[in-house]
DNA sequence: TAGTTATTTAGATAAATATCTAAATATTAA
DNA sequence: TTAATATTTAGATATTTATCTAAATAACTA
């Protein structure tokens, strides 16, 4: 749970996340749309990796990352008891 | 959006807005329950009120603080877009 | 094989943050 | 009005974090 809040405290990440809710991309692609270098979207990527929000897989040279939602039930259903 | 995912971002907060689920609580009685001085807690009381997750009022020489659980819908919706 | 492209790792730095103690403020009670 | 209690503010410090550049690794291509 501390991964998952981690990951989503900030712009970036989350952004990245809404990226691919709508397709699978490669970490270039994903850098492409920001105005942070390719190492710092790097680093956000393994931070959401960490958090199991995102799963990466090689295909060739490049890295390809899709969005997992399924950890996002932990976090619906933390929210969910608060509101009870 | 953002000040939420702060505020939700650390354990002691996360387990203070557990305790206000339950019942209110003025600040002495949260600050009881952890090992942390009491300005620290109330430094995590003051992000919690910053992101609206919590009120408070001060009744006569203490301060009652409240959950409000409303500000969970934009978090909640936000992460059932995700989930589409 | 040598060069190019994609991505990550390493190392550095500035900013943010969680924590503390001491002091200030506000309220109640003797 | 003085003392005690509740809470917050101020200021300091150590840790975490977001970012950068440079270098390393891996895979494709000519």
């Amino acid at each position: 749970m501390n991964s998952l809040f981690k990951a989503l405290n900030d712009e970036t990440r989350r952004q990245i996340v809404e990226l691919l809710k709508e397709r699978d991309m490669n970490a270039g692609e994903i850098a492409e749309r920001f105005n942070i270098s390719k190492p710092s979207i790097s680093h956000h990527l393994d931070i959401l990796r960490q958090a199991n929000l995102v799963t990466s897989e090689k295909k060739g040279q490049f890295v390809e990352y899709s969005l997992n939602t399924t950890i996002l039930e932990d976090l619906l259903n933390w929210i969910l008891t608060l509101k009870k």
